[in-house]
DNA sequence: AGCTTTCAAACACTGGATTTGTTCGTTAGC
DNA sequence: GCTAACGAACAAATCCAGTGTTTGAAAGCT
């Protein structure tokens, strides 16, 4: 685990800790602490104070990008090899934000598809490619996360149509539907499923029992739910086909 | 100048070169231009076959943006130093594709304005700034410059209304008027500039010289051109405020 | 087929950039 | 005013991209 998320957990469990607590936890010196919590301040994971740093997560926010990147990447990738095995060349598909659909991304560099990623991160691991027909949405990037939120981004959903939409989410299950923490995420998500005649899922098992703020769309919206482990939680039942990666 | 630009502009002099031509006339080690073969017909600059390459650069086309990007760099500070000089702080900005524009845009990296850069390097470049509003154009990225294009790029421009229009380009003269290679690209300058209540050209001297194939528009419906030497041309004459970075 | 040339994968090396640690003068808070 | 914390500046360590070398495979020629 890399120190920066060794911090941010270390301040998230204890609501504010100090310097010298981080530094001997981590085994770094304290000016590489410091360091480390001016960059997490930048990331608004915590507020520094003379000492010290406190914790800004709520319960209710996901933690910054950067952080849940590299978390759990052997499930993503077992996820993002079903997801891109669902797809045929030649199809369009638009690609929501998210680490795991970001690893998706990373799949597809090689293939013959049109893609519309909803996020930068995705949109630069997709921009070198050559055999792929990159679209680009308009659109606000949201901090660190960089995924594309907006009017800008609405229109340019509303002006295409798809065969097939990647959705990733912060929360899914059957009687609370698709859930977002982000209320402008959701709508993106909401008109990029909109827009496609197939929709998938792309779920790690940690997210089905969670549901966030924000209501995205109903399990019927869903035509498959990919995800990594056995926890199928009455989808099956509501007519989603589950694929376990 | 560096070892890819020199293959690239010998393998066009001559047509096309050997390997082991290159590797003598480079000081490289043949292993080393086989690398670099590789990645110049990644980028369309030419194309390899067994024992050498032959180049694929036309005398109407510009050379790919990887090698124009450190290319008279201190030349291009200054012009985006005085570009950067003549916004104020909220404006709302669209700044055009290519390498004299990338270089303005590092330099609004920590104002306070509204940005919308018509490429993806330049969107990278700003995309970490948290005193800036971002906003993405959609559009297809074209490979290598990235410089986003097409219907998404134009409804992008429609919907908006900028301050200021940061232009840059590949041909400039009171006669011919704004020109560019590229004739999509040349599409989207000319949206940019009709979303723009004012228009500034930022142009190294040597294009004050040229005119490309696409026309953009006529100096007229430029405010200023920013330049780095004395090279009027006649803009002064035409009505074009001429700024001497 | 047999020979020669070219190619590229694998490994080691190198120089530059990034990260980390240390020192020390400055600053914030008591 | 005093003390602890801070951060700038420099030094050390570490990492990484680019390069060269070797070597076995592949391509082209006779």
């Amino acid at each position: 685990m890399s120190r920066l998320k060794q911090i941010t957990e270390a301040v998230r469990d204890a609501g504010s800790l100090g310097v010298a607590d981080l530094a001997s936890l981590t085994g770094a010196s304290e000016m590489t602490i410091r360091r480390d919590l001016e960059v997490l301040a930048a990331q608004g994971v915590l507020e520094r104070f003379r000492g010290g740093a406190r914790s800004l997560l709520l319960r209710g926010s996901e933690p910054p990008f950067a952080l849940r990147s590299d978390d759990n990447t052997a499930a993503k990738r077992r996820i993002a090899t079903a997801v891109a095995g669902l797809l045929a060349d030649g199809e369009s598909v638009v690609l929501d934000s998210g680490t795991t659909c970001l690893e998706v991304a990373r799949l597809l560099h090689d293939r013959r598809l049109t893609v519309m990623p909803l996020s930068l991160h995705a949109v630069n691991a997709l921009s070198s490619s050559s055999s792929l027909t990159l679209l680009v949405p308009g659109g606000r990037p949201r901090p660190g996360e960089l995924a594309l939120t907006g009017p800008l981004t609405l229109a340019s959903l509303e002006s295409l149509r798809f065969d097939t939409a990647v959705i990733g989410c912060c929360g899914l299950s059957a009687e609370q539907g698709m859930t977002a923490f982000d209320l402008e995420d959701a709508s993106v998500k909401r008109a990029a499923i909109a827009s496609a005649r197939r929709v998938i899922a792309a779920v790690d098992a940690s997210k089905l029992t969670r549901t966030a703020l924000a209501f995205v769309a109903p399990v019927s919206s869903l035509d498959a739910v990919v995800t990594d482990a056995d926890g199928d939680e009455g989808l099956t039942a509501a007519g989603v086909t589950v694929v376990t990666a």
